[in-house]
RNA sequence: GCUCGCUUAACUCAGCUGGUAGAGUGCCACUAUGACAUGGUGGAAGUCACAGGUUCAAGUCCUGUAGCGAGCACCA
């Protein structure tokens, strides 16, 4: 590199960033109503308004690239219907997370050398909540550094006091509706984290063994052999059953086995459930430690024996192995019925195992009383959901973006099971049902502390110890930060009008990965309680891979850190980058060649702007001005094109074809266009100016900062001093000029043509003297209005318009024109060559359209319009066939 | 096993309701001309996974096959 290039000054994104998003949040831009000067009516007279509620990250989490995606979409949605008009509420907040909090704080507890239970529940609590204090506002923070926008003013946390009240209000109606009930049932079973709901369990794949063992039969008339998986609960057995066609083992029905080891005896039944080709078609039954053996129990009215505990330690039932946990007692209990004869084989098995998906802990099937919300008060929403998709498909519209989603919505919903929304923890939403000690009554109280019983009075109370999954306050998430259920606190955060005016939430934007999680339940309390479904549109985006297409994970290493980035780049190009990669319905590759092509993308704007402003200090906007010029006329009429494009595309939630519009517009047609038009045409600058800062407007949801500060410079104010961008209207109604399009075309054509030529002639891009153009009769330009640009974007210092070819000239033919090059005395071999292929495309061209243009059976069913077009191309196709031909044979070819 | 998605240029991917295949990167050639070399100009490059079907017309609609991925269920 030669050390005479200078380094030329750029754009400085860490100048901007933070300063621009502290003086935006100061000034309200993003609360409610922080564009109150541009809202305006819809069609039914009222203010438009627009929703859309913030999935509550983990208060103790911290920032990944899933975030920033998903933030970064709701942002510019938001920050697009807050320029449109909207009154616009993004509802901000975070989740109190409480398995994930609980265990970080145990954690804690345990490097202290403490435990929750020496501590105390309270003290505990106390601590969970400083934890929440310290680590709690840090993803928050870590937001802002993305320039997203939700009403900060209004963020609520899922544990605060007016969302209590909205979760003792939901739980005390379902439970008086008799949709909350407590049951002994067979749950999934953490040993560290309690109960968990179906979704909480992970099944994965993993190799384990498969032991055959034999049971003897009691009468000492032989043995059977049993194969399983898990030997160590066979002290729970009671019973072994076999399939009742299986013509093996229809002796030994209602026989007795003892159990190994035991003097233990159960029977042999029948049951259907058994698979008779699988193993050796005789199963252990345990009805109590596995879930298909509890249905098992049930039919046949079996015992069902606990054999370990809540922390999987292993009681009186196991003899010898007694106050062994389960995990570590498998081996142990297998070594002894080896020695004692009691195993046949040991053989590697492959099979799903589920495990606790916050501590990866493998999950038993246990019995336990525990709290469900039943299934049936779901069935309203399941029902109006595929409804919608019904009237929504005849708009041509859908309920889920992209559509295919609906599918695996109703798929789960259709077998929805009861859901146990109870938790052995203490950081939660504890359950508002007390106990009377004294008359045994049980009730649901909205108080924390009730005065007494409601049936003797008696002030005996207990509460119920467990608290609520996390999920049950998060499904209220759509409502409740609306002032639903907050029984009057926290009335700082919301308005009387909040849920008239933002439900149902017009928008939801999450991951696929918390549909069922979330989603489904927001679906179900939404419909409960206000008979709508929550949403009017739900989005779900996809997952943010390597550029390798793998997960990103830290044990893999090839994670990448948002803040990283907006440090190493900016927050404009991660946001800018993410959106353009954002297609429908497919995960994300994300590497560094990504993030340098939107890097230049800024830079382009940056220069794009120095040069209007080397020419013009300061500009107008446009509906300040009236654009006369032609080539303010043609950029004006591009940018309408790409405003209609932006619109639509934001509209429909493909936020990688908005931005691609604008990428395009911006690079493709206002840069390598109209500026470099402008070099000819100095008087049109002010107007490109205007248009330019018309396009900013456009870029500002997706790339707020640099917008802002290049809209600024370009007016000669400061944001300090003005009001920003984001708070301006979003373009619109900009009308297409078809005269300055048409025009443009043919000079665009007549400079292509040109340089084509050039690089034919080895003249590359360098200067020439002296050009032809003939026009087609049908291409009619004011020519004295083109030539400047002509000669300007072509390098020719000058051209003239002829009648005829030009003696001693090289060619260039194209649609609806030709240009000469006078030549002196070079080789003509390339532009033969050049013309010979051309030829040979078109004649494959002519022949297609021939071809269908002679098919009766096209011409009688094609739409005419369509014909016409085809009509058209042949006529284009055969004039210029009549050009390269007449060429050729100049060249004597 | 069931459901869904993907398969288009060397790579990463667009392509709506069927009407002569597009972008970015990369590649080749030219290029320090007054916004930008993080730039400009021109160019090469595709049996649209495969096999059938519907249609005047299929990357696009239908059926099936294969490979990859995801979710759900089952595996004693």
């Amino acid at each position: 590199m030669s050390e005479t290039i200078e380094k030329k000054a750029s754009y400085n994104p860490k100048e901007v960033e933070d300063k621009y998003y502290k003086i935006c949040e100061a000034r309200g831009y993003f609360e409610i109503e922080g564009n109150k000067e541009i809202q305006e009516a819809g069609t039914d007279g009222k203010i438009k308004t627009f929703s859309i509620m913030m999935p509550p990250p983990n208060v103790t989490g911290s920032l990944h690239i899933g975030h920033a995606l998903t933030f970064t979409l709701q942002d510019i949605i938001t920050r697009y219907k807050r320029m449109d008009g909207y009154k616009t509420l993004w509802q901000p907040g975070t989740d109190h997370a409480g398995i994930a909090t609980q265990n970080i704080v145990e954690k804690q507890l345990l490097a202290e050398g403490t435990t929750k239970e020496e501590i105390g529940r309270e003290k505990f609590l106390e601590r969970a909540w400083l934890q929440k204090k310290t680590s709690g506002n840090n993803i928050v923070h870590q937001m802002r550094k993305l320039g997203v926008t939700p009403a900060w003013q209004r963020e609520r946390f899922t544990m605060d006091e007016g969302l209590k009240e909205a979760v003792k209000e939901a739980f005390v109606s379902l439970y008086n509706e008799g949709q909350i009930t407590q049951d002994t049932y067979m749950v999934n079973w953490c040993t560290h984290d309690g109960a968990l709901s179906d979704i909480e369990v992970e099944h994965e794949e993993v190799n384990g063994k498969f032991y055959t063992m034999i049971y003897k039969f009691a009468d000492g008339s032989g043995e059977l052999e049993v194969a399983t998986t898990r030997p160590e609960t066979y002290f729970g057995d009671t019973a072994i059953m076999v399939h009742p066609d299986d013509a093996r083992y229809k002796d030994i029905v209602g026989k007795e086995v003892l159990l190994p080891l035991t003097d233990r005896k159960i029977k042999v039944i029948t049951d259907e459930h058994v698979d008779m080709e699988f193993g050796t078609g005789v199963v252990k039954v345990t009805p109590a430690h596995d879930q298909n053996d509890y249905a098992v129990g049930q039919r046949h009215n079996l015992e069902f024996i606990k054999v370990f505990d809540e922390k999987g330690i292993l009681n009186d039932y196991c003899g010898e192995f007694a106050g062994l946990e389960r995990l570590e007692a498998r081996p142990v209990i297998v070594k002894k019925l080896e020695e004692e004869g009691y195993i046949v084989k040991i053989e590697e098995h492959l099979h799903q195992v589920g495990h606790c998906y916050r501590c990866k802990n493998i999950v038993e099937p246990f019995i336990s009383t525990q709290w469900f919300l039943s299934a049936e008060m779901a069935q309203n929403s399941i029902q109006k959901a595929k409804d919608t998709t019904k009237e929504r498909a005849e708009k041509g519209s859908s309920l889920f973006h992209p559509p295919h989603w609906i599918n695996s919505y109703t798929a789960w919903m259709d077998e929805l099971r009861p859901w146990c929304i109870s938790r052995q923890l203490w950081w939660g939403h504890r359950i508002p049902v007390f106990t009377c000690e004294d008359c045994n009554h049980t009730w649901a109280d909205k108080a924390d502390e009730p005065e007494a019983c409601p049936k003797c009075s008696s002030k005996k109370l207990t509460q119920d110890p467990d608290v609520l999954d996390t999920w049950f306050s998060s499904a209220l998430w759509a409502m409740s930060p609306l002032g639903w259920g907050n029984n009057g606190k926290m009335a700082e955060t919301y308005n009387d009008t909040d849920m008239e005016e933002f439900y149902p939430n017009s928008l939801l934007i999450t991951g696929f990965d918390i549909m069922f999680f979330w989603v489904a339940r927001m679906m179900m309390m939404g419909e409960h309680f206000q008979g709508k479904l929550p949403f009017e549109d739900i989005y779900m985006h996809a997952l943010v891979r390597d550029e390798h297409g793998a997960k990103m994970s830290k044990s893999k290493g090839n994670v990448i850190d948002p803040l990283d980035m907006v440090e190493e780049h900016s927050a404009d190009i991660i946001r800018f980058t993410l959106a353009y990669l954002a297609v429908q319905g497919r995960d994300i590759k994300l590497g560094a060649k990504n993030l340098e092509q939107f890097r230049n993308f800024t830079n382009k704007l940056y220069n794009a702007t120095n040069y209007l402003q080397l020419n013009v200090d300061t500009f107008k906007d446009l509906n300040e001005i009236k654009v006369v010029t032609p080539l303010g006329r043609y950029m004006e009429s591009r940018l309408a094109e790409a405003v209609e494009k932006v619109r639509d595309s934001l509209d429909t939630y493909n936020f990688s074809d908005a931005a691609k519009a604008l990428y395009n517009f911006v690079w493709n047609e206002f840069c390598d266009w109209g500026i470099e038009y402008s070099k000819a045409d100095r008087e049109s600058i002010p107007e490109l100016g205007a248009i330019f800062k018309e396009t900013l407007k456009m870029v500002s949801p997706f790339m707020p900062f640099i917008s802002d500060h290049l809209y600024h410079k370009l007016s000669g104010t400061t944001l300090e001093e003005g009001e920003s961008l984001m708070v301006l209207p979003f373009p619109k109604e900009i009308k297409a000029d078809e005269e300055a399009e048409k025009m443009f075309a043919i000079i665009e054509e007549s400079i292509t043509a040109l340089r084509r030529a050039k690089v034919v002639i080895d003249m590359g891009n360098s200067k020439i003297d002296k050009a032809y153009i003939k026009l087609d009769p049908t291409a009619k330009i004011d020519t004295q209005m083109a030539k400047p640009f002509i000669e300007k974007l072509a390098k020719v210092l000058e051209i003239e318009f002829v009648d005829a070819k030009v003696a001693d000239s090289i060619t260039d033919v194209s649609d609806n024109l030709e240009v000469y090059l006078p030549t002196g005395e070079i080789d003509m071999t390339p532009i033969i060559t050049k013309l010979t292929r051309q030829k040979e495309k078109l004649e494959k061209e002519i022949q297609k359209l021939n071809g269908m243009l002679n098919n009766e059976r096209f011409v009688a069913n094609a739409p005419e319009a369509v014909i016409a077009e085809n009509k058209q191309a042949l006529e284009d196709a055969n004039n210029k066939m009549t050009k390269v031909s007449a060429e050729l044979e100049g060249f004597g070819v």
